[in-house]
DNA sequence: ACGATATTGTAACAAAGTGTAACGGCGCTC
DNA sequence: GAGCGCCGTTACACTTTGTTACAATATCGT
C-alpha cells in the first residue's frame, strides 16, 4: 500500500500442536499483533493466499514432514521472514534451518518473551525504516492507459495533466491492485492489504469499493479495461504498466 | 489459464502393487497434493490424457511394459518430471533411469518422507519462480484468424480494434485451447486445466462452455473453424496461431 | 441406404456471483 | 453542532454458469 498506515503486524503460526498454537496466538494478540494459525503446510498456503503475512513462526516438526521443506518452498517464491520452532536443540537443525533461509530459530520449550524478542528483531531487520528521502520517488510512479499513479504523492494524474480525485480508500485499493498487476487477488486478500482486517461471508465491501474506483478511472465503467473481475476469485489489474519518472 | 491461481500439485503414481499405490496416495494427499493412480502404462497414458500432471512417480518394474520404456516414451513427447521407483538398488538401474530422462530415483523400500523430499526438490527445480515482471508480456499474445488474444490483459481483440467481450470462464477456456493449439484435449483435461477439478460422467459443462465461446468467436458457429470437435475425444484449437507483439 | 445407437449442439432454466444505486452512520472540518 | 464526504450495508437488477432436455448429427451394422 502506498499509504503509511500503521497496521498491526500479522503473524502466521504453523504448528500441529493446537496448544502451542493457542498459546502463541493469545500471547501475541495481547501484544498487539494480528495472528493467524495453521496446522500443516496446506493450511499455511491457504492462509498465505488470503492474508498479507509479515512473519511466520514455523514448527520444524510437522506431521509427516518437516517444516524445513516448507521453509525452503517459501523461500523459493517469497521473502516472508521465517522463525523456526523446534523441540530438538542440536546444532545440526539450527544450521540447516538457517541454511534453508529461516531468519532465526527458537528451541522448544521456549519462553514466550524470548519468541517475542526474536520476532521484533527479525521484523525490524526486515523492514528497514522507510527513509523517504533515500527512496527514488520515480520508482513509485506507475503509468498505464494514459494515467499516472504517483504513490508517494498520493495522486492520480491524467495524461492531460488533470488530477483524478480519489478517496483514501480508493487510492489504497488502486495501489494494491497496481502493485500486483497481472495477479488475480482474492477479495479476502484485498481486504487484508487495504484495510488489514478479515472479510466475512456476504461482505460486499470490496465490490462496492471496486465499483466506485472503476467509475472514476475506467473510460467505460460497464466494460472495464483496467480492473477485470475474475468470477469466483477476485479482481486483477490487467493493464500494462510501466514505471516512469515525471 | 491466464490467471495465476494456486492449485495443489498433481502427482501421478504408476505402480502395479496396489498397496504401494494406496500408501503413496494417502501420504501425498495428506501433504496437500492431488494424487492419481495407474497400475500400468496404459492407465498411465489415459491419466495423462485426462489430467494436468505435475510429476510422475514411476515404478521401474511393471508387468509387460517396462517402466524404463515408459519413461523414454514420456520424455520423447513431454517434459513432465519423473521420479523412478525400483526394488533393485544397483548402480546400473540408477544410471539407466537417469539416462533415459528421469529426474531422480528412489530405491524400494523407501521412506515416505524421502520420496516427499525428492518430489519437492524436483518440482522446485522444474518450476522456476514466477517472476511476473520478468516475463515478456508480448510472448503471451496470440494471433489467429483476425483475432488477437492478449492473455495478461485478459482481452480478445478483433483486427478492426473492437473488443470481443468474453466472460471469465470463456476466456480461461480459450486460453487453454490456444496454448495447446493443434492438440486434441479431452473434456476431462479441459475441466482440469480450466477449473482444476474432475469431470464426472454425463457432465456437459464443457460442451456448454464451448458452445457459448464459439458463438462469440466463430464466424459461423454452426461450422466452427477455430474450435473443432473431435467426436469421442474432445476439442482442438485448429487455427494457425502466431505469437506477436502489439 | 436405412435405422439404431451414441455423441454433440444448444435453448432454457435455476442457482450462484457480481454491479451498483441508495441510504445512513461515522468521523471530519470549520 | 451543522455540514460534508466517505464508506459499510442492503437490496435489487443483471450476468454467468451448471444442468437438463431435446434436437441435430455422426457412426456403425445390417
Amino acid at each position: 500500500m502506498g499509504s503509511v498506515r500503521i497496521l498491526p503486524e500479522h503473524i502466521l503460526v504453523v504448528d500441529d500442536d493446537s496448544r502451542i498454537r493457542q498459546m502463541l496466538s493469545r500471547y501475541f494478540e495481547e501484544e498487539g499483533y494480528r495472528v493467524s494459525l495453521a496446522g500443516d503446510g496446506q493450511e499455511m498456503r491457504e492462509c498465505l493466499d488470503k492474508h498479507s503475512i509479515d512473519i511466520i513462526l514455523l514448527d520444524l516438526m510437522l506431521p509427516g514432514e518437516d517444516g524445513l521443506a516448507l521453509a525452503r518452498d517459501l523461500r523459493a517464491r517469497s521473502d516472508v521472514p521465517i522463525i523456526m520452532l523446534t523441540g530438538r536443540n542440536d546444532v545440526v537443525d539450527r544450521v540447516v534451518g538457517l541454511e534453508v533461509g529461516a531468519d532465526d530459530y527458537v528451541a522448544k520449550p521456549f519462553h514466550l518473551r524470548e519468541v517475542l524478542a526474536r520476532v521484533r528483531v527479525v521484523l525490524r531487520r526486515r523492514q528497514p525504516r522507510p527513509t523517504y528521502d533515500a527512496v527514488d520517488p520515480t520508482l513509485e510512479i506507475y503509468c498505464f492507459e494514459g494515467l499516472r499513479l504517483d504513490v508517494p504523492r498520493r495522486q492520480l494524474l491524467s495524461v492531460d495533466g488533470s488530477e483524478i480525485l480519489l478517496t483514501t480508500g480508493e487510492f489504497d485499493m488502486l495501489c494494491v491492485l497496481v502493485k500486483h498487476a497481472g495477479r488475480v487477488l482474492q477479495r479476502e486478500l484485498l481486504m487484508d492489504l487495504t484495510r488489514g482486517r478479515d472479510l466475512d461471508a456476504f461482505d460486499r465491501t470490496i465490490d462496492a469499493q471496486i465499483a466506485r474506483l472503476r467509475r472514476k478511472i475506467e473510460h467505460d465503467p460497464s466494460r472495464p479495461a483496467l480492473i477485470k473481475s475474475v468470477r469466483g476469485v477476485g479482481y486483477v489489474f490487467s493493464a500494462r504498466t510501466t514505471r516512469q519518472d515525471s
